[in-house]
DNA sequence: CATTAATTTCAGAAATTTCTGAAAATTCTA
DNA sequence: TAGAATTTTCAGAAATTTCTGAAATTAATG
């Protein structure tokens, strides 16, 4: 590996990180490579900077391509491919966070849907089943407000998040906020 | 393996998805069969319902244990440990989410800060300097946020999420809200 | 304190994942 | 369409992770 020493730190923690990310190392060093790099990459300089296979470069860009995280690009009169990630890291949470679901949360909800369909046969097949329901309740609720929320523009997204600890404040006024929406005062729907 | 048809599936799925969350699949079957068991169970009722070696047992619930995800029982005369998992879907979630923190955000988070301590050599290093400041401060901006939403009990923490889509409005009307904490009117920060 | 019950440790076996080199396929050019 | 450039595929090698059985450790009991 050849690389600016601050460059290099970066890419071998994303390298270790992989593992823990659901991806593996390779990808996870090359996404990284990319991340950093003010010009898109092709293939061999890959190959060049991380010191491994070309058959592995080619493997994990494919995989990269497949979350969405690294764009194709052409240089006028090479027919080689190049490879960046997306410049805007708002835009790059939002990719990850769909492919995260995608592969950790959605395979499961269906399951659990599917399994909720059944009669179960006994009492601890009926507790079982409840307790799914429950994790299945939550799950619901998390990828509903997750929808709802990945509409938002940036602008608004930052907004929320940089609403913090104001949150609280912002819960408690929330029957007159909601009222906004109905149009008629609503009903208070807990005290404190 | 030898389970009503109804929990097999389920531990089945957790096993196979396992390696996608970060555990293995002894792991994760075993925490969704005590997931969904009505009593505590002991390592050899899992050996026997999982068909797995006792070792491997000792070293998953291990595991299971260093994840603040399941609770160690004991009944009257007996000197066995027994295994649950918190029964509040909730606190599961916040146990969840919270050691996904420790071990998939904080260490790049840290590193990150290391890293843009140093000086850049070049433009490329300044470049990639750069990018990781963005990086970092996303990240940071992230996790104050999570920091904060941690805090709310868990009914104000559903009422965020039933919010739903209303997050627009509710953002829209921000102004007047934060005002509520600032005790003065505030000047808009953006029009439609 | 010897015995028994329960749990943990750990070296190596088994399984899985990652990576490579060589060959095949694709795509452009002359 | 032959040839050159580039990318992809894939069988097996290498590395890593998971799992097991046997031995060691811990802790309670008589």
């Amino acid at each position: 590996m050849n690389l600016p020493p601050l460059v290099q730190s970066f890419v071998l923690h994303f390298g270790e990180m992989g593992s823990r990310w659901g991806i593996n190392r390779t990808v996870g060093q090359i996404y990284a490579l990319l991340y950093v790099s003010p010009q898109p990459l092709c293939a061999d300089e890959i190959v060049e900077a991380l010191g491994i296979s070309r058959s592995n470069v080619s493997m994990s860009l494919r995989e990269l391509q497949a979350w969405n995280l690294v764009l194709l690009k052409h240089l006028p009169d090479d027919r080689r491919d190049f490879f960046t990630t997306p410049d805007d890291v708002w835009q790059i949470l939002r990719t990850l966070a769909e492919e995260r679901k995608k592969r950790e949360i959605d395979p499961t909800l269906s399951v659990l849907r599917e399994i909720l369909m059944q009669k179960p046969g006994n009492d601890d097949e009926r507790f079982a089943q409840e307790r799914m329901a429950e994790m299945h309740g939550l799950i619901e609720r998390l990828t509903t407000w997750y929808d709802d929320v990945k509409q938002l523009d940036t602008d608004r997204l930052a907004m929320l998040l940089g609403l913090g600890s104001r949150i609280t404040k912002l819960l408690e006024a929330k029957d007159r906020i909601v009222s906004i929406g109905r149009r008629k005062p609503a009903a208070r729907e807990r005290e404190e």
